[in-house]
RNA sequence: GGUCCGGUAGCUCAGUUGGAUAGAGCAUCUGCCUUCUAAGCAGACGGUCACGCGUUCGAGUCGCGUCCGGAUCACCA
C-alpha cells in the first residue's frame, strides 16, 4: 500500500465521517506538494464545497485536523486556498523507502496463467532492402511496448510479418541474375541485406535508363516508355513464375531471402530487438481470399459485375474497399485478413497490436471493422499503434535519392560518436578493450533507443545525424551515467564495509523524501504506459527521476555522512534508485553499464 | 472536398484522470572540480500554450468553430 493510497483512503474517511459524503479514494485528486508551498502530498478540496456548503478553506482546515487526530501517518498540515497541504510523519518516508527496496521487482506485474494473451506485431521489413531510420523508429517502439505490456501483466507474443514476396523481390533477383556476376555475401563481405539492396537500386537505375531512351528513341510518354519497358516485363515474368512455384526462380529466391534474412537477424540481434513468431507473406498470402468469400456468403460483402468482391463500409461512415480483384486475386487488405485468422489459430489471443505508421491509419480503421464483422472477437478493440515519420532536416527520406539513413550505419556513427566523446572525456582510461567496446557500445546505442523513444509516438521528428543526438541533458547517456556513478558508489561503500538497509532511527530531509516519492511513483508510471502504450512515458519519468536523484547527490555526503543510519538511508535509496532505473530503462531495451 | 492526427520558449520536446505562479534540455550569459565520476550542480534570460467562443470554483488539458502543417481517401504494399 503506497503512502498515496493511505491518505486517500484517509480523506476519504474524513469525509464521510464530517459530510456524510460518499468519495471514491481512487478519485481524490491526491498529488505531490508543489514546491515552493509546505507540505508532502496535496489534497483537492474543491469537489466537496457543494455539498458540504462551506468555504474550500474551511473544508480543508476541517479534513486536515480530522487526518491529523485519526490517520497516524499525517504529521501536520496547511491549508491555501482549495489546497490542503499535508505533511507526513517522517518515519513514514523511510518505512515507505524499505518497501520499495524490499520489493526487488518494483513496479513490474509478472504474467499469470489467466493473464491476457496480447500480441504485438512490430519491423516488417521488405525483402529487398536494409533496414533504415524508419525501421529503427518501428522496432524500438514495438519492442519497447512488448516488454512494457509484459511488465504490466500481460502474456505477449511479439510478432513479425516478412514481405518477402512481390515484385520488389523479383527486381533484385533479376539484377542479380544479370549484373551480378555470382555475388554472394561471403565473395564481397557485404551484409547480405545490403547485398541485396545494392541490386535493388542497380534495377531501378537500369530500367529508368532504359525508361529515358524509350521516350528519346521512340518520343513515346513517360508512361507509355515505363509500360514498354522490357526490363520490368521481365521482372513480371519472373513474379508470375514464382507464383506458379518455378524451381529455378524459388531457388533463387531462398538463396537470396536468406542473405537478407542473415542480414536483419544481424541488426536486430545488435538493436536488442527479437521475435516470439515470424510470419512470411509467401505463406499467407493466399489465406484471406476463403474468409473473405465466407464473408460474401454471410452477406457480409458483395461482388460487382466485373466478379470484383467489396465490403461496403458506408454505414460506418468510410467508403467501399476491394478485398478481392475482378481477376480473384488479393489485395494487401485480404491478406491482413489472412494473417489474422492464421494468428488466431496459432494463438488465442485477446488483443492484437500492430505497430504500423501512420499512413496506414485508415487501413487499420478498416481492417477492424472488417475483422469485427467478421467474427474476431479483438477485431473491434485492435490497436493500431500509428506512429510518425522521421524525416531529415533535409525532409522525408527518399531511397531513390538515397537521403536514406541506414540503420546499420545509424549504430555504428552512434557508437563512434560515442567512443570519440568518452575518449575525450577520459572515462575509458584503464580499461580492457573489451570492457571500452561494452561501454560504448550501451551509450552510443543508448543515446539513440533514447533519443527515438523519448517523443510522443504519434508525433514526425525531425532527426539531424549531426546534431539531434547528443550526450547531455534529457538524453540516455546522461541516465546511464548516473546510473554509472551511483554503481561506482556502492562499490567504494562495500569496499569501505559500509551496511545499507539499516535506518530505522534515521529521519529522511526534503531532497530523501522527494526522491522516495518520486521512486514511488514508478508502478503506476509503468501501468499507466501500458495503459496508453507510451514507452516515452517511461523515458521521461527515468529523466525526472535522473534529476531527482542528481539534485539529492550534489545536496548531501553519502560515504561521508558520520551517522551510520542517515549513511545507510542514503545508500539505500542511491541503490534503490539505480535498480529503478535499471528496470525503467530495461523496458525500453536500454543497458546499464556500470561504469563510464 | 471527406476522414484522421498534430500546433506549448529561438530550437528539440515534457505536461499523467481538468488543479495552485507553465516545465526540462539545447543555444546565450554567470557561478561551482583539493570533497563519493563536472556526460554534473546552482542561477539568469526566454511564453498571447495557433486563434475565438463555450462548459465550471478552476482549461495547455474537455466541447464547438476558424487558421496553419502532416497523413490518407488505388483492382500498390
Amino acid at each position: 500500500m503506497s503512502i498515496d493510497n493511505i491518505i486517500s483512503q484517509a480523506v476519504a474517511a474524513a469525509v464521510k465521517a464530517l459530510y456524510n459524503i460518499e468519495a471514491d479514494p481512487s478519485t481524490i485528486a491526491c498529488q505531490t506538494t508543489r514546491k515552493e508551498f509546505e507540505g508532502d502530498l496535496t489534497i483537492v478540496v474543491f469537489p466537496w464545497v457543494k455539498a458540504a456548503r462551506k468555504s474550500p478553506e474551511a473544508i480543508g482546515r476541517e479534513i486536515g485536523e480530522w487526518l491529523v487526530d485519526n490517520e497516524p501517518a499525517v504529521a501536520s498540515f496547511n491549508v491555501v486556498k482549495g489546497f490542503l497541504n499535508i505533511v507526513i510523519e517522517p518515519s513514514f518516508w523511510a518505512a515507505v523507502l524499505g518497501h520499495i527496496s524490499a520489493d526487488k521487482n518494483w513496479g513490474i506485474t509478472e504474467a499469470t496463467e489467466a493473464s491476457p494473451l496480447v500480441m504485438v506485431e512490430y519491423s516488417s521489413p521488405n525483402t529487398n532492402k536494409p533496414l533504415h531510420l524508419g525501421h529503427v523508429r518501428n522496432n524500438l517502439l514495438g519492442s519497447s511496448l512488448a516488454r512494457i505490456l509484459a511488465a504490466c501483466g500481460n502474456r505477449v507474443v511479439r510478432t513479425n510479418i516478412v514481405n518477402d514476396r512481390g515484385i520488389h523481390i523479383c527486381k533484385s533477383m533479376l539484377a542479380w541474375q544479370k549484373w551480378g556476376d555470382g555475388a554472394t555475401p561471403e565473395s564481397t563481405g557485404k551484409k547480405g541485406d545490403h547485398l541485396i539492396g545494392d541490386f535493388y537500386v542497380a534495377f531501378d537505375k537500369h530500367y529508368r535508363a532504359e525508361v529515358k531512351e524509350l521516350m528519346e528513341t521512340r518520343g513515346i510518354s513517360k508512361e507509355e516508355a515505363e509500360a514498354a519497358s522490357p526490363l520490368m516485363a521481365e521482372a513480371r515474368e519472373m513474379l508470375r513464375k514464382w507464383e506458379a512455384k518455378d524451381p529455378e526462380v524459388r531457388a533463387l529466391w531462398e538463396k537470396m531471402n536468406s542473405w537478407v534474412y542473415a542480414g536483419f537477424d544481424e541488426t536486430y540481434k545488435r538493436m536488442g530487438v527479437g521475435f516470439d513468431k515470424i510470419y512470411y507473406e509467401s505463406e499467407t498470402y493466399l489465406e484471406g481470399k476463403e474468409k473473405v468469400l465466407e464473408g460474401l456468403e454471410k452477406g457480409i460483402m458483395f461482388r460487382k459485375e466485373d466478379g470484383s468482391v467489396w465490403a461496403d463500409l458506408t454505414d460506418a461512415g468510410l467508403d467501399q474497399k476491394l478485398l478481392l480483384r475482378s481477376d480473384g486475386t488479393s489485395v494487401y487488405m485480404t491478406q491482413d485478413i489472412g494473417t489474422a485468422k492464421l494468428r488466431y489459430q496459432d494463438f488465442p489471443i485477446d488483443k492484437m497490436i500492430y505497430v504500423v505508421g501512420n499512413e496506414q491509419n485508415y487501413h487499420f480503421q478498416v481492417l477492424s471493422l472488417l475483422l469485427d464483422r467478421l467474427g474476431f472477437a479483438w477485431g473491434k478493440d485492435l490497436v493500431h499503434f500509428s506512429y510518425g515519420m522521421v524525416e531529415l532536416p533535409e525532409g522525408k527520406m527518399k531511397s531513390r535519392e538515397g537521403t536514406v539513413v541506414d540503420a546499420d550505419d545509424l549504430m555504428d556513427e552512434m557508437v563512434s560518436t560515442a567512443r570519440a566523446v568518452s575518449e575525450e572525456l577520459g572515462k575509458l582510461d584503464g580499461l580492457s578493450d573489451a570492457e571500452r567496446d561494452a561501454i560504448t557500445e550501451a551509450i552510443g546505442l543508448g543515446a539513440l533507443k533514447y533519443f527515438l523513444l523519448k517523443v510522443d509516438p504519434r508525433k514526425n521528428m525531425t532527426f539531424n545525424p549531426k546534431e539531434s543526438i547528443d550526450f547531455n541533458g534529457n538524453t540516455g547517456p546522461f541516465i546511464q551515467y548516473t546510473y554509472a556513478r551511483i554503481r561506482s558508489l556502492m562499490r567504494k561503500a562495500a569496499d569501505a564495509g559500509m551496511e545499507i538497509g539499516d535506518y530505522v532511527t534515521a529521519v529522511p530531509g526534503a531532497r530523501e523524501v522527494a526522491l522516495i516519492q518520486r521512486l514511488g511513483d514508478f508502478p503506476s508510471v509503468v501501468a499507466e504506459a501500458g495503459r496508453s502504450y507510451s514507452p516515452a512515458l517511461i523515458a521521461n519519468y527515468c529523466y525526472d527521476l535522473t534529476k531527482e536523484y542528481n539534485q539529492f547527490y550534489h545536496d548531501c555526503s553519502i560515504l561521508r555522512e558520520e551517522d551510520a543510519a542517515v549513511r545507510s538511508l542514503r545508500l539505500d535509496l542511491s541503490a534503490t534508485t539505480a535498480r529503478t532505473l535499471a528496470a525503467g530503462m530495461g523496458l525500453l531495451g536500454i543497458t546499464m553499464p556500470d561504469r563510464m
